[in-house]
RNA sequence: CGGGGGGUAGCGCAGCUGGCAGCGCGCUUGGUUCGGGACCAAGAGGUCGCCGGUUCAAAUCCGGCUCCCCCGACCA
């Protein structure tokens, strides 16, 4: 097997052999597609279940809308349309006959969504109504990436409706607060997290936020989306409701989603040049034990590593989270290959237990994240594995912070900002104009506007008038 | 859409001054190994991206087409 090409070297080639080497997914044979192999969906099947609750922890319900929608739906809301139509499939054709209308294949699903609400929803008592769908959705993109941009992938869109500004506003950050926490707590990659400006809002609506994450290369990915949409489709689709007081009202709507894009930035926070780094809490395989024997050991030391499989599997049975524990006894492959390829697949933790730990009722651990290794007492194996674990969900946490704080910049001048690389904070007045030729000139753009600066007089770092805060500069994916 | 690279065994590639289609890895079988990518032996595996032309003869030369990857513009 070939060495890996470095980060250091060519990031791009890198992120391509760790997706296609660890088995995460392969190219298909449509162009931008990609094939998300068990490996890469097992990753997501645990993304999905962990997410998955903590969206119907809010009361939101799982429904699923086809995946084909009247092209006349698109046009109803016009900014949307605008924002969308580069980058439609469109099916002209159907059994053999030139359809009537045609079908746009989902870009997102808010049209044919809101269409179904607008016969759903009559009276304050059917609101608040909300909807999550997980789904394929396809954007016909000029250039794709495995991963982070494909022309079919895999996502949840959460679509609500309210009868008040205030509550949707408060339900488009309440999920952004859910997104930042899953990316934090379970990915171990920490976001900063804000509005969108003008030009980079979702199509139709009337506030983005989002959540941002630095890759190893220290650019910028969006990790995820919540949009308050105003009234912008009740309008266009007719979502009336009868209030309390017997008017007529159209309701006030959010949409958000998150897509396998995750699994892209899981990969370029984590992973090293050995191969991927899978924080325990998402990754498929958790321990992998590794058996080593001589001549006659064989037996025995199989025995020995059932047994602790046993352990493993059985501890905190009863509460549905048992380890993902497997045992590698394949006879073929000497115990240095399958280290390597262990390491290549980002399994957190490796168990060896080979002679001497036979002899000496030990078995040894070798931690992925730091690439130590430590004996320890047979007996006490289970306990030492299960706290290594939370200690690597934690350290991978804090080294993807520190990586962010050290390529984080308070810019104040042009020169300087111009030769940065990493999240820049900088005053900017406000207006598209600076954006766009900031843009131009450095390749930048406006991630976020930050929640958590503080307001703060200053001069834009463009045209040089007066700011009142800071944002977030840096280059995108 | 602009720029670059490429399509030859499962994967990575060589062969391109026409003349029996090769190498490494992987795969199969048997044996010896096994604490950081083991070794020996014997095997299996190909319409050289597609169409056409030149030639006694084309992976190789000529013309056309097509698909993929990378960098940029566009975008989650």
């Amino acid at each position: 097997m070939d060495k890996l090409t470095s980060q250091e070297k060519d990031f791009s080639t890198w992120y391509n052999n760790i997706v296609l080497r660890a088995e995460l997914a392969d190219y298909a044979p449509v162009k931008g597609c990609m094939v998300i192999r068990p490996y890469g969906y097992g990753i997501w099947e645990n993304i999905q279940s962990i997410l998955d609750k903590m969206i119907k922890s809010v009361g939101v319900q799982n429904a699923y809308f086809p995946l084909f929608i009247p092209e006349s739906f698109i046009h109803k809301e016009k900014e949307h349309l605008a924002g969308f139509s580069p980058e439609l499939a469109v099916v002209t054709y159907g059994g053999g006959k030139e359809l009537e209308e045609k079908l746009i294949v989902r870009p997102t699903s808010e049209t044919i969504i809101n269409a179904m609400f607008s016969k759903w929803i009559q009276s304050f008592r059917d609101l608040p109504l909300l909807i999550n769908q997980w789904a394929n959705i396809v954007r016909w993109e000029m250039r794709t990436r495995l991963f982070l941009r494909t022309t079919e992938f895999l996502w949840q869109e959460g679509h609500t409706a309210h009868s008040t500004h205030d509550e949707a506003s408060e339900m488009a950050l309440t999920i952004l607060t859910i997104y930042r926490d899953f990316m934090q707590n379970t990915l171990a990659i920490p976001v900063i997290y804000g509005t969108k400006t003008l030009s980079q809002r979702f199509a139709g609506a009337i506030e983005t936020y989002t959540i941002e994450a630095m890759m190893g290369d220290r650019k910028a990915l969006q990790a995820g989306t919540s949009h308050d949409l105003g009234q912008n489709f009740s309008k266009a689709f007719d979502i009336t409701y009868q209030t309390k007081e017997n008017k007529l009202d159209y309701v006030w709507q959010t949409s958000w989603g998150v897509s396998t894009r995750l699994i892209g930035a899981v990969v370029m926070v984590h992973g090293d040049d050995k191969g991927l780094v899978l924080p325990p809490n998402i990754a498929p395989i958790q321990v992998i034990i590794v058996p080593i024997w001589k001549g006659d050991e064989k037996g025995k030391t199989v025995k020995a590593v059932l047994s602790l499989e046993k352990r493993l599997k059985n501890n905190n049975k009863d509460s549905g989270s048992s380890l993902r524990v497997r045992v590698d006894t394949r006879e073929e492959f000497t115990p240095g290959f399958k280290f390597n390829e262990w390491e290549m697949k980002g399994i957190p933790l490796r168990v060896e237990i080979g002679p001497r730990d036979i002899e000496n009722s030990t078995v040894t651990i070798a931690r992925r994240d730091e690439g130590t290794r430590m004996v320890v007492k047979s007996s006490e194996a289970v306990e030492v594995i299960i706290r290594t674990l939370n200690e690597i969900q934690k350290n991978l946490f804090l080294k993807a912070r520190r990586f962010i704080d050290n390529n984080t910049y308070l810019v104040d001048d042009w020169k300087e900002f111009k030769h940065k690389t990493g999240f820049i904070l900088s005053h900017w007045c406000g207006s598209a104009e600076c954006e766009t030729n900031i843009q131009n000139e450095t390749n930048m753009t406006i991630r976020c506007i930050s929640m958590d600066t503080e307001e703060e007089e200053g001069k834009c770092i463009f045209c040089g008038k007066q700011s009142k805060r800071r944002v977030v500069f840096a280059k995108a994916y």
